[in-house]
RNA sequence: GCCGAAGUGGCGGAACUGGUAGACGCGCUGGAUUCAAAAUCCAGUGGCCGCGAGGCCGUGUGGGUUCGAGUCCCACCUUCGGUACCA
């Protein structure tokens, strides 16, 4: 009997929907489980073969564990404010709404054909009000909390007014970014804008002035992503850092909690490192530096202050306020022509600028550890551009004696080194290595750097001119976007621009109709533009920025729970029953993105006694990228004659890449995708022209002749063009054109097939480029399986015969390895064993019931369909989905005897059998009595003999 | 640049804790079946030498630790992800 996958699937996709068979509710007396994949955007293009690789990985975790008797969360939604659906808008004028609107039927139609078992009840859409109201009211808590360091917890603001009504800014524990201190009294007189500046230093989500890309021309703020070499991508405009008033959020608060909490998370080490790398601990010294001829001194943070007497130069961020300032005349000139380059450069190319690159300012400071006339004290102040502003002060005592960066700073600009530390005694350490003994540091010499450092900090702080500081290399989160597509904010502002939150029962604040996406004037966003709706009654107005994506997706997790409660975001019976995620699955670009963000808002809302858990995310598994091959033509920049003019990837490699551009061409026109020899043959090259009718008169230039208005003339009389093109591995993406269906695969080969193939590509952790070679192999093995269960004519040809013990044997290894290798997130070789397992049971022949079976409910995770259809001819009612994992009884795997590997000198040399309860010592005698083995050690004195039980032996000569 | 990951036959990959490298599948070769093809089935398949028994080499490159290294350590090369407004 054929195996007919789509009428099948077809089948049992309407009898689950019928069934509600994936319906979860939240109380129940077995277990809970939540498996959570990670919030897709839903994009333009449609899902991809590469989202459903994790979606399936999970999908298996998620039927196996209710298999195993769980009660599973494992829902799906839509993160669907953002960018590029904004983008669609301008180009098309097609209302974001509507866009991602269409968007999500699509992914929706695309999910529910790889047969994932997701409880739809539960979905949640972040741009819908009901949603979004709850992102309104988490940003309303932020703005209406402080954060306490020492209970660590957030208190209210109202509490932060009254003790600055009492007592001033003094004593008050509070993160904060205020550096002034005040009295009751002052406080009190200041004016309500006043109260506004010093409350927004406070508060967990404030407004401050920071730095954007700003792009004069697109009349926009651009996203890192959208600049290029200083350019805007689309235009080639150019592209400078402009300061602009935008809200923050200060996780900074959080910033030792979410790095000591990660040790109790079962993530990848490597994601850790991640987290913990980027959220940057240092401990040091801010130390105080007056500047010479002023009252102004400049701040630095510095994890080297043992190295201070080493000091011999400033830098300060180019953006630092004091720059302006300090600049003499002389200088000014330089200074200006700096920042000019400065300010062209985005935060990356600066960092990995390998060049040296700054300017004097002309002014010195003082070290303050020495007498001000000492001829050491005085060094110079300069400005460059690998000093950022927001890490640290933004500015750097430089030691060019004990950095790297600084040493080459010093050699670059001809500054003195004064080497502070004597290695002589570590010959293996380098430059900045915290190993060494003090010289040249008055009171510091001969100590050793590790006691230098709290020494000069002692000194440091008994002289008050600075005091420990512990930094993070993480930065407040950028909270505001200058765009339409995100949530409002629930803020209006005064006419003194003091800022108010709306009342909570106002919420949600829906975003406006609108129909024009353009931004509005100085690079606000379009709802700039709406002055009905940004100006009140009475006299406030409206922020017209509005959230960015990672708003709404910092707490779904939590809306799963209890996605249609309108009283709170979730019940607290929901979030007690629920708790957390116990599997995340998802890449790892999230890493410092959605993930840190999250954890905070995660902790926030556990702060403020809402949710019961620490972190949202126990377990994480990384699921690789699946790549796709990008294949580009070489477009000749110049026009020859009047012509473009394609060159074969081959000739065009022989001349200056400068002079082609590369033209991404859909992969389904290239012959040999994927492949070094990639080629457009004329065929290929008439249905590009279709696509591109720009190009119908383009000249292509092929290695073996020149194709030219529908005529192809070869060269040295070769048949059919080669335009060789270029191939590369990149992301899948509309832009290049390289974007495989997962529904045509589906279409082709059946859901079962694709799911099982997408596991048995590989390691989900692994990237991979997408190819279909091999989905054949599964699609045989899942043919061979059906037809294990029937006969020659196609009937049901299962018999209730007692198996054997090879049978037994072979299913209860494999249900024991697929059990043990689904725990470990190890899909592909599940798919061998059951491959394995149906080849060796069609040599036994095997048509009993009482191993095939057990082996339906085992493979039914991974396809689902399939085993559901066979599940129902055995003869049961309701669904495999909802059985029991089959009992594995290990009896049926005790071995008799083993086979031992023996090696001479690590190298096997034969092989033998021994019982399985043999002791070492026989093992070891029989061994070499073997006439294979006497043959290597003749002659040769045996050194040693190593046996392992169960595994091999070693005999050493 | 910095942080993180990966590199094993012609290809995707297996080897879980340092113990028989290449499971499973694709592809390829040969055979069966067929008028023929598709499909299906059977056998072989890391490279080199050898009629064979067998031997030598082999997990990105170079070194090291170990009785034994794909696995651990050091250095390097290549590719991928992130680098704070793509999501």
């Amino acid at each position: 009997m054929e195996y007919q996958a789509r009428e099948i699937e077809q089948k049992w996709k309407k009898y689950w929907v019928e069934n509600e068979v994936y319906r979860v509710s939240n109380q129940s007396d077995r277990p809970k489980y939540y498996v959570l994949d990670m919030f897709p955007y839903p994009s333009g293009s449609g899902l991809h073969v590469g989202h459903p690789l994790g979606y399936i990985a999970s999908d298996i975790y998620a039927r196996y564990k209710r298999l195993k008797g769980f009660n599973v969360l494992h829902p799906m939604g839509y993160d669907a404010f953002g960018l590029p659906a904004e983008q669609y808008a301008l180009q098309t004028g097609i209302h974001p709404a509507v866009s991602t609107a269409r968007n999500i039927k699509r992914y929706r139609e695309q999910l529910d054909n790889i047969g994932l078992s997701f409880d739809w009840s539960r979905e949640v859409v972040t741009s819908d009000p009901k949603y979004y109201k709850w992102t309104q009211w988490i940003f309303l808590q932020l703005f209406k909390h402080y954060y306490d360091p020492e209970e660590q917890k957030p208190k209210p603001i109202s509490e932060l007014i009254a003790h600055f009504e009492q007592y001033g800014n003094a004593d008050i524990a509070a993160h904060t970014a205020q550096k002034e201190t005040f009295s009751a009294e002052q406080w009190k007189a200041m004016s309500p804008a006043e109260k506004d500046a010093v409350l927004m230093n406070y508060r967990l989500a404030y407004r401050q002035l920071t730095y954007v890309n700003w792009c004069e021309a697109l009349g926009t703020v651009l996203s890192n992503d959208e600049v290029k070499d200083g350019v805007s991508e689309r235009g080639g405009h150019p592209v400078v850092r402009k300061p602009m008033m935008q809200w923050l959020l200060r996780i900074t608060a959080y910033a030792e909690r979410l790095l000591n909490d990660l040790q109790e998370l079962a993530w990848s080490d490597a994601m850790k490192k991640m987290q913990s790398n980027w959220i940057g601990r240092s401990e040091g010294a801010q130390i105080f530096f007056p500047l010479a001829g002023s009252e102004q001194k400049i701040e630095v943070f510095t994890t080297r202050p043992d190295t201070i007497f080493g000091a011999t130069f400033m830098v300060l961020a180019p953006e630092h306020p004091l720059v302006k300032e300090i600049t003499t005349e002389t200088q000014k000139a330089e200074v200006e022509k700096y920042l000019d380059y400065v300010n062209a450069r985005s935060e990356r190319e600066r960092q990995a600028e390998k060049n040296i690159t700054g300017a004097f300012t002309g002014a010195y400071a003082l070290n303050p550890l020495l007498p001000a006339d000492d001829p050491r004290a005085k060094i110079p102040v300069w400005i460059s551009e690998y000093v950022l502003p927001d890490y640290g002060t933004g500015a750097i005592m430089a030691v060019p004696g004990e950095d790297e960066r600084d040493f080459r700073f010093a050699q670059h600009f001809d500054l003195p080194v004064i080497e502070v530390v004597d290695k002589s005694q570590y010959p293996e350490a380098e430059r900045g290595d915290k190993v060494g003994r003090m010289i040249h540091s008055d009171l510091l010499n001969g100590l050793e750097v590790k006691d230098a450092i709290p020494r000069i900090i002692e000194e440091i702080e008994k002289r008050g001119l600075g005091q420990k500081r512990i930094t993070y290399k993480l930065r407040d989160a950028i909270f505001s976007r200058q765009r339409y597509w995100g949530e409002p904010f629930p803020i209006v502002y005064d006419p003194e621009g003091v800022a108010h939150p709306l009342d909570e029962r106002e919420l949600p604040l829906e975003l406006p109709p609108l129909d024009d996406f353009k931004p509005a004037s100085d690079g606000r966003s379009p709802l700039a533009r709406l002055t009905d709706w940004v100006n009140l009654p009475n006299g406030y107005r409206r922020e017209t920025d509005t959230m960015p994506g990672y708003a709404g997706s910092s707490w779904y997790f939590l809306r799963y729970m209890d996605p249609h409660n309108d009283q709170n975001f979730a019940s607290p019976e929901a979030l007690n029953y629920w708790r957390d995620v116990d599997l995340y699955v998802g890449g790892t670009e999230h890493a410092t993105g959605h993930l840190l963000y999250s954890r905070f808002w995660h902790k926030f809302l556990h702060d403020l006694g809402y949710v019961p858990t620490k972190e949202p995310f126990k377990k994480l598994i990384n699921q690789g990228m699946i790549q796709g091959v990008i294949e580009f033509a070489y477009l000749q920049k110049e026009k020859v004659n009047g012509y473009s003019r394609f060159v074969c990837a081959r000739l065009a490699k022989m001349e200056p890449e400068h002079e082609f551009a590369h033209i991404p061409i859909p992969i389904q026109f290239v012959k040999d995708y994927g492949t070094e020899a990639s080629y457009l043959d004329t065929e290929s090259i008439e249905k590009f022209i279709q696509w591109r009718p720009e190009f119908k008169d383009a000249i292509f230039e092929c290695a073996n002749g020149i194709y030219h208005k529908g005529t192809f003339t070869p060269k040295n009389g070769a048949a059919g063009s080669h335009l060789f093109t270029h191939s590369e591995t990149g992301k899948m993406s509309k832009r290049y054109h390289n974007v495989v269906n997962p529904d045509d695969v589906i279409e082709r080969y059946g859901a079962d097939c694709f799911r099982m193939y997408e596991m048995f590509l590989g390691p989900v952790e692994q990237s991979k480029p997408w190819s279909t070679k091999g989905i054949d192999g599964v699609y045989k093995f899942l043919r061979r399986f059906w037809q294990m269960f029937f006969d020659e004519q196609g009937r049901w040809a299962l018999t209730q015969e007692q198996p054997d013990k090879k049978e037994l044997k072979a299913l209860h290894a494999t249900l024991k390895k697929v059990s043990e290798d689904i725990e470990r997130f190890s899909f592909n070789t599940c798919v061998s064993a059951f491959m394995s397992l149906v080849n060796e049971l069609r040599t036994l022949k095997t048509r009993k019931r009482a191993i095939l079976e057990p082996l339906v409910i085992a493979m039914a995770p991974f396809a689902p369909h399939i085993t559901e259809e066979l599940w129902h001819r055995f003869g049961h009612e309701s669904s495999v989905h909802l059985a029991d994992f089959p009992a594995i009884d290990e009896s049926y795997l005790v071995e008799d005897t083993l086979v031992y590997p023996i090696s001479i000198n690590g190298k096997r040399r034969a092989e033998a059998e021994f019982p399985a309860q043999a002791d070492k010592a026989t093992i070891e005698q029989e061994a070499l009595k073997l006439e294979a083995i006497q043959k290597w050690i003749e002659g040769k004195p045996v050194k040693r003999v190593i046996v392992v039980p169960g595994r091999m032996i070693n005999i050493v000569v």
